[in-house]
DNA sequence: AAATTGCATAGACAAAAATCTATATTAACA
DNA sequence: TGTTAATATAGATTTTTGTCTATGCAATTT
């Protein structure tokens, strides 16, 4: 039961004449109006009105008097080209809204790095505004599997959720001590000498604690885990503390502080692992995300190399 | 700043194509649903696309999934599709109100008759609606100005209106007086005879006021106005009652009833007069009214004056 | 009566729209 | 690996749309 008036009656140009000769009151005010000639009005006004099947108009002591059905049709065509109007607004909302929004979903470590590479992007595009968003790994994957950001940034990227990835930076790990650690006295270590002692893990599902298993795993070792704790500041307290080693991202080194803390020289160490930059492979990114991808590409590896080297000369 | 977004972007057919990719899913199943090739879609799609600047749509895993941009114009095509089919609802009330309709506007004299034309009119029409008003000469006139109605009937049309119009039937003037009035025992009366009764007078701006005034006139007599009344069936009875005679129109005894009234043999009378049907030149006439137009053409005049021989032989 | 004004119609031309057949590309499935 | 399904692209053809110049017609004005 759907209405098929729209196939033959009115073009948009038709309706658009239409209304200014409504508007005008005349074929030749209207033509003039829209720089047209008078006969293309009188023409078009003709097969508007044989289409519809009824006289648009009448003249009433030379006065040009709409009819009824011209009348509804005037209607008609006010609706429809608002309509286009408020489309035209709609559009340019959304242009206004996409460029300028750049989503990532970082998992927590990164957060130490991240900001020095969107320092310089953002100084590179002002307007941008970022939305950033720090979570372990498993809330991390489950955004990505919503597909809500432009980027996801991790050390192990989940291997179930089709995307792209870029290896970015290093993610060394490495073994820390409280500095009057006895094992922070020894010139060399082997990893066999840190499962003598209290070892603080990283919670199930992290990155880091993938890392660490599977170096274990992969001597034959077994790390004596005291305590499981979900976050690196955490960690970093808790080996401060004395109570206990762990092996952790050298950048929570590098940008987090080391007060009361010595990297442990051991043998097997540090962990090679990266930094990976994900998008979805279904998701065509934006404007900005791929600007932002042009970025990273281009200078975000030698920036954040920059800072590491610096930190390791301190 | 009126947009001119609906210039570029989306003719009808594409809106049309778009909905169903929408509705469908799929190119492929919107094709089919509109007996199109596969490419026809594509391409359609595509230009929409381009017009508008942006995606319509994405895949996210082979699914095709629109993007905010299409879903703006989803929305948009829906909303101009919807006009148009309120204007084909509109349009269908329109045809069915139109042509089912005939409205007439007389003076209140002509309403013995029309009643007469109209009855064999609406067994030929029977589904018409009419629609009779019914007033004084000056209030018809003022609607005929307004042009609301397809036919004026009058006795003494209007000079300053543009109509067209058609004499369709004798209206004879005649005096009458109570049946024991002593003229009306005379067999040949003269018009100056009436001039030393009492004489009755329709009101200014009548039809047969005007018709009175200028027999009168023409004979340089001047009647003794007793009493001005308004309304043909009070004067009647005004006449019953012995109060005076009058002047009116045949039509009011033939039809309205003539109960001990008698008709005067005046030598001057009756006044040639006719009824006119009016309609206003710069108005085109619906169907009906063309119609009944012709029917008065035809069988009006005769039908009429079957009616008024019918009388007189009584 | 001639001039002016406003609209309608005829004929022509260029551009745009709509659609098809043929083919290429890609991803998923057997 | 080959097949199938879905979409995109290329090229061609027909139809429709939009617009113009030229002219006709009718009413009003000068």
């Amino acid at each position: 039961m759907r209405s098929r008036i729209h196939a033959h009656v009115g073009t948009m140009r038709q309706l658009e004449i239409l209304l200014a000769v409504h508007d005008q009151g005349s074929i030749n005010e209207a033509a003039k109006s829209l720089f047209l000639t008078q006969p293309t009005v009188s023409i078009q006004m003709k097969k508007l009105s044989d289409a519809i099947g009824g006289p648009l108009y009448q003249f009433v002591n030379r006065k040009l008097v709409f009819t009824d059905i011209g009348l509804e049709l005037v209607k008609t065509s006010v609706e429809v080209l608002d309509s286009f109007a408020r489309l035209d607004v709609a559009l340019g909302s959304l242009r206004k809204f996409k460029p300028s929004t750049l989503r990532l979903a970082v998992v927590t470590t990164s957060k130490y790095f991240i900001p020095h590479l969107l320092g310089p992007f953002c100084e590179e595009f002002p307007d941008v505004e970022i939305q950033l968003n720090i979570g372990n790994r498993e809330k991390t994957i489950e955004r990505m599997k919503q597909g809500v950001d432009d980027f996801y940034v991790f050390s192990h990227p989940p291997q179930d959720i089709e995307a792209q990835s870029l290896e970015f930076l290093d993610n060394p790990l490495v073994a820390i001590a409280h500095e009057d650690h006895p094992l922070g006295k020894q010139k060399s270590i082997n990893l066999a000498d840190l499962c003598e002692q209290p070892f603080l893990m990283r919670e199930k599902g992290s990155g880091t604690r993938f890392a660490i298993e599977a170096l274990f795993q992969k001597h034959n070792l077994k790390p004596k885990v005291k305590m499981t704790i979900e976050s690196n500041e955490a960690i970093k307290h808790a080996v401060m503390s004395k109570l206990g080693i762990t092996i952790i991202s050298a950048h929570t080194l590098t940008y987090g502080g080391q007060n009361g803390l010595v990297r442990l020289p051991v043998k097997e160490l540090p962990i090679d692992s990266h930094w990976f930059f994900l998008w979805l492979s279904a998701k065509r990114p934006t404007l900005i995300a791929s600007a932002f991808l042009k970025h990273i590409k281009t200078n975000g590896r030698e920036l954040l190399q920059n800072e590491l080297d610096k930190s390791a000369a301190n």
